[in-house]
RNA sequence: CGGAGUGUCAUAUAAUGGUAGUAUAUGUGCUUUGGGAGCACACAGCCUGGGUUCGAUUCCCAGCACUCCGACCA
């Protein structure tokens, strides 16, 4: 991909008013663009992204789950048979005259789908023999919040992965929920990103405990206690020093943002939705349930809060929008021929999507602070310099020193 | 939802009760090319409604939007 070709391009200037480094970087960079709070766009880069993040999202659900796609725009019989019209989080739409005067507030905009999914499973789980079942959606969802902040961390519109689970009973329920955990886990390592699990209260609609996976970052709303010895951990709303037992490891807490969270929903759905199934004695028993989000939106706005300096973004190498940055600082003569040369050999190993080269006719030093905030892990430059010296220059993004090396040690590198 | 603040070119900002200035970006031309390069010219702006006033971008009121703090966050 050649840089001059994107739609979007770097701003100077900072951004009014926006203090959180994941919406400074992120909007200088090209990556979003809002729309309103806590509304955003993205942009190709950013789409890139978050594709990415998708992509290994997807690759863990798919070991527990299938993908499937619920609608957004949901029926308010929905949310009023299991008593979840009422709340402020809900965006409320659809205005219809239908000849006898208009009739408003006909949908709500989904903010998560438990309604939905358990009004589905009724018609597919009815006998003990089709369960357990999983299934997953990574979609849009629409929260009124009171308060977007902090750029993609809170948003009105954002991206959520929710997973849904059935089960026959408690212990079915258990074995899977530690699954989930497993490959929360799993997912988060491949994100770069150091989690804790954290206990917390379950909300009115579950009197068990949950868990939310918390990333250790100043720019966090939530503040979690943890021990430096053992894996204890609890969210605020719950923490008691007294639940610390059997370690003599000492309690921590700093702000955190969460980016994963796991729910036993019990039966309270399939209660509300008679989502029954027969067992081998042919009693009704209620399928028991549980759900499971992970914000991919959020994760890139937590991955830049975790990962950058007062240049800009460093992308963990699994979600940059490129893997190779290749800077040719001169769009004319042996540098060109020859960062033409090193962008056909890159593209050739990596693909056309993975190589941004930036070719424009602008300053050397725009190049380099561009390559800096744009954040890409390894840049490579062709300049007069490394033509004379019949080498090319290569420095990763968290890196400060460069080194030369030649166009085959280049090769080997990128494999 | 409570508190505070801010609304001026695409972006960031300044000043002003009477012609709105600068920087970035953009366009043209020339000179430049290892850390946001220079010169010249050009393009481009006062959130909405009401009030006060001879006259309001400026003062007052309301609305809307945005930001920050707090509450909320199945």
């Amino acid at each position: 991909m050649l840089q001059s070709k994107l739609f979007s391009k770097t701003i100077k200037n900072s951004p009014e008013g926006e203090e959180s480094k994941n919406a400074q970087f992120l909007i200088k960079g090209g990556f979003i663009n809002k729309s309103s709070a806590g509304v955003y766009s993205m942009l190709p880069l950013g789409l890139k992204v978050l594709n990415k993040i998708n992509k290994i999202i997807r690759e863990e659900m798919n070991v527990i789950g299938e993908e499937m796609l619920m609608p957004s725009l949901i029926h308010r019989k929905y949310w009023e048979q299991s008593k979840r019209w009422d709340v402020d989080i809900i965006y409320k739409t659809g205005t219809r005259d239908n000849g006898q005067g208009t009739r408003d507030f006909e949908y709500g905009l989904g903010w998560t789908h438990e309604e939905v999914i358990t009004a589905i499973a009724r018609h597919y789980i009815q006998s003990y023999k089709d369960l357990p079942k999983a299934v997953y959606q990574i979609q849009t969802k629409f929260r009124a919040e009171a308060r977007a902040q902090a750029g993609l961390l809170r948003g009105r519109e954002f991206m959520m992965k929710d997973l849904y689970s059935f089960h026959m009973d408690r212990a079915d329920l258990e074995k899977y929920y530690g699954k989930v955990i497993d490959s929360y886990n799993k997912i988060f390592k491949r994100l770069s990103l150091k989690v804790l699990v954290a206990e917390a209260g379950g909300g009115p609609f579950t009197k068990e405990y949950t868990h939310e996976f918390q990333v250790l970052n100043s720019a966090g709303e939530d503040m979690v206690y943890y021990c430096d010895k053992c894996d204890f951990c609890q969210n605020q709303e719950i923490f008691n020093s007294s639940n610390h037992k059997d370690c003599n490891g000492e309690i921590r807490n700093a702000k955190a943002i969460e980016v994963g969270n796991v729910f036993k929903l019990g039966t309270r759905y399939s209660d509300a939705y008679g989502l029954v199934y027969t067992d081998k004695d042919g009693i009704k028993r209620p399928v028991i349930m549980g759900s499971y989000g992970i914000g991919p939106t959020r994760v890139m706005g937590a991955i830049v809060e975790v990962f950058n300096d007062e240049k800009g973004i460093i992308w963990p190498e699994a979600v940059s929008p490129f893997n190779v940055h290749l800077l040719a600082l001169s769009d004319s003569g042996k540098v060109k021929s020859e960062a033409d040369k090193i962008y056909k050999m890159l593209v050739g190993q990596i693909g056309d999507s993975e190589v941004l080269c930036d070719e424009r006719t602008v300053s050397t030093g725009e190049k380099f602070n561009d390559a800096d905030l744009l954040g890409i892990p390894l840049r490579v430059v062709v300049s007069e310099k490394t033509v004379a010296a019949k080498k090319i220059e290569i420095k990763k993004r968290a890196e400060k020193m460069p080194k030369l090396i030649t166009s085959a040690q280049l090769k080997k590198i990128i494999n």
